[in-house]
DNA sequence: CGGCTTTAGTAATCCGAATTAGCAGCACCA
DNA sequence: TGGTGCTGCTAATTCGGATTACTAAAGCCG
């Protein structure tokens, strides 16, 4: 009896039972009927019944060391995956990443490793191991872009989720369109009469948000107000929204939206009867509410399907255009109407 | 200039670069400082200043091909890893075994490769690449006996999240302690006077139902009701309850338990008034409710983190104990009063 | 019968790492 | 001055399977 468990079955193991060459074995598992490998019925019928007799499979490892790709498509999250803070904000666009990949029979290999330093992973640390994967995707708010144009430099294929300002050289993204989104809402108010709105947010930094401001911009004009929200509670923010008789207030962040609709009610604001609130995008803090907010949703996992596939394109050198921006889902909610006396 | 993009970086490349062997890179690498393994210094940052230069990675698979730990950890879930309508059972297992494996230093490799049939991932398939990772985690309300067995019997190196009945040999697990939480608490109903009570739920099938039916009966006695809820509405469930006067209810699943709170306001039926409700551990469906259910908690973040420690410990081979179940977090909640009349 | 093609299969390599065996060169010692 | 031992490294082999190159035998033709 063989003491050391079973030794695993190779196809040595099935050559030399079926009295063939491994070659033979592997011809047979593959199926091979070219001009240059004919294997006849009847020795393949004895190779067969031998795996079949003995349930050998071939390992999959190996298997794949011949191949030049693993199959292995790398994630790597500037926060954490699955934050217990955050709300969910990540969840859609993995759901579509995973989505994608199990179609393309591809494993996720999450970046955990990478240590998490004032909040932040970094791709570039003492032992790396972007290299294990195929390709990456990137997530996060901000993508430091001297990493950006390291990975660029290096030529690893990799796609960021969120349009990313050019890293010397363009960054191949799958983004969604802010921008357009946001004019888009702002020019609707305009159009119900409002004339005094206010973009309420942080408007710089991460591309998103700059992206946002832009748009706003765009409809409303340069020298349209913009209130920061940094270090300023919602009470604050409404206290001046109301100073400066802005009658729309377009929030970067939703969960600043929740936040400011709460101020208002508490201070028996009527939203949106004496102020239209606009929330740009979805909650990337936890906040629960089941207000239905005018603006828009981002397409999350739809974003996490394309930057897939955009890999994959990339992988296979394929790929046309490498930078794509999907439209954000623009919600008609009930907290933008006409202003009071319009 | 490399036209064929870039062919990954072997050690070859990197042993041409540094002008040493293959053999050098690679005992380099290991940090090997056997007698028979020597490499001075300055030889040794010759190499490694290579392969910080070239961003080198070692091909995961060559490297399990001669058996070598990887520092991947693989996660097997029976359903998706992001579910979008599941609502968040999985997510704190996997944010705790997220930050465990981040603090070994390891990366998660999920098994999204595996394809979905009838709702549930197979583990053996075509083309399984569990051997990829060092070992494995395994997710999910039930995990087939013959995966089971066959994982025991390859030696495959796992930790199942969860308990699991013996499968041709005990199985590691790291699961909750359902069957103690679910005694204590019927326990403490009979102690506040509760005469006739009923387990509400499946009860059979996955081990976590049989284990809190178990429970159940081993404080209420081996003729306690047992209603099932299986193809029956949330009203039909509590009319059955109702016409046996049962005062209070174990509801094996907390989604069932908020819609039975809700068909007993609908119906004008106060809990707990007239009917305690107890959960019996977390909602693995989506369902929402602020309410403070009585009953307990499954310790899920805390399972997570123990099972990457376990299995930790088994690839090590410093594992002793290789069976544990955590207890539940019992909450007093406000759905479990003293019968009428006690 | 000799030359050419087809058939049926095998030996040899390769993939990218880890590991084993072993080989020069030098120091030290008797 | 030859033997012993250590140092520093490399050639060769291995893992399991895919692929390429090649060969032995049979079939066909004139």
């Amino acid at each position: 009896m063989p003491d050391k468990a079973t030794a695993r079955l190779t196809q040595r193991d099935i050559a030399r039972l079926a009295k063939v060459s491994q070659t033979t074995v592997s011809l047979v598992l593959n199926n091979r009927s070219d001009a240059s490998a004919r294997i006849p019925a009847e020795t393949r019928d004895r190779v067969l019944k031998v795996i079949r007799e003995t349930g050998y499979q071939a390992d999959p490892l190996a298997r794949r060391m011949t191949k030049q790709r693993n199959q292995i498509l790398g994630v790597f999250t500037y926060e954490s995956v699955f934050p217990s803070a955050s709300g969910d904000f990540y969840h859609p666009f993995l759901a579509g990443i995973e989505d994608r990949a199990e179609r393309l029979g591809w494993d996720l290999l999450l970046f955990t490793s990478a240590p998490v330093t004032d909040g932040h992973r970094r791709i570039f640390h003492e032992n790396n191991r972007l290299r294990i994967a195929d390709g990456c995707l990137l997530l996060g708010r901000e993508i430091p872009a001297d990493e950006l144009a390291r990975l660029i430099a290096e030529d690893y294929p990799f796609v960021s989720v969120g349009r990313r300002d050019d890293a010397g050289g363009p960054v191949p993204y799958v983004g969604a369109d802010y921008g357009t989104a946001t004019r888009t809402v702002a020019e609707r108010a305009q159009a119900l009469g409002h004339r005094r709105i206010a973009f309420v947010g942080l408007g710089v930094g991460a591309e998103s948000s700059a992206d946002r401001l832009r748009g706003f911009r765009a409809a409303a004009g340069p020298r349209a107000p913009h209130l920061p929200t940094l270090d300023r509670s919602p009470g604050e923010v409404l206290d001046d929204l109301l100073d400066r008789r802005i009658t729309a207030a377009f929030v970067e962040e939703r969960a600043d939206a929740i936040a400011l609709y709460a101020a208002a009610a508490e201070r028996g604001v009527d939203v949106p009867g004496d102020l239209s609130v606009v929330a740009l995008g979805d909650a990337t803090r936890a906040a629960a509410s089941d207000l239905d907010f005018s603006g828009f949703h981002v397409p999350r996992r739809a974003m996490g399907v394309r930057a897939v596939e955009l890999l994959e394109a990339v992988l296979s050198g394929t790929a046309t255009e490498q930078q794509l921006l999907l439209p954000c889902e623009l919600t008609d909610g009930i907290t933008l109407t006409p202003p009071e006396g319009a």
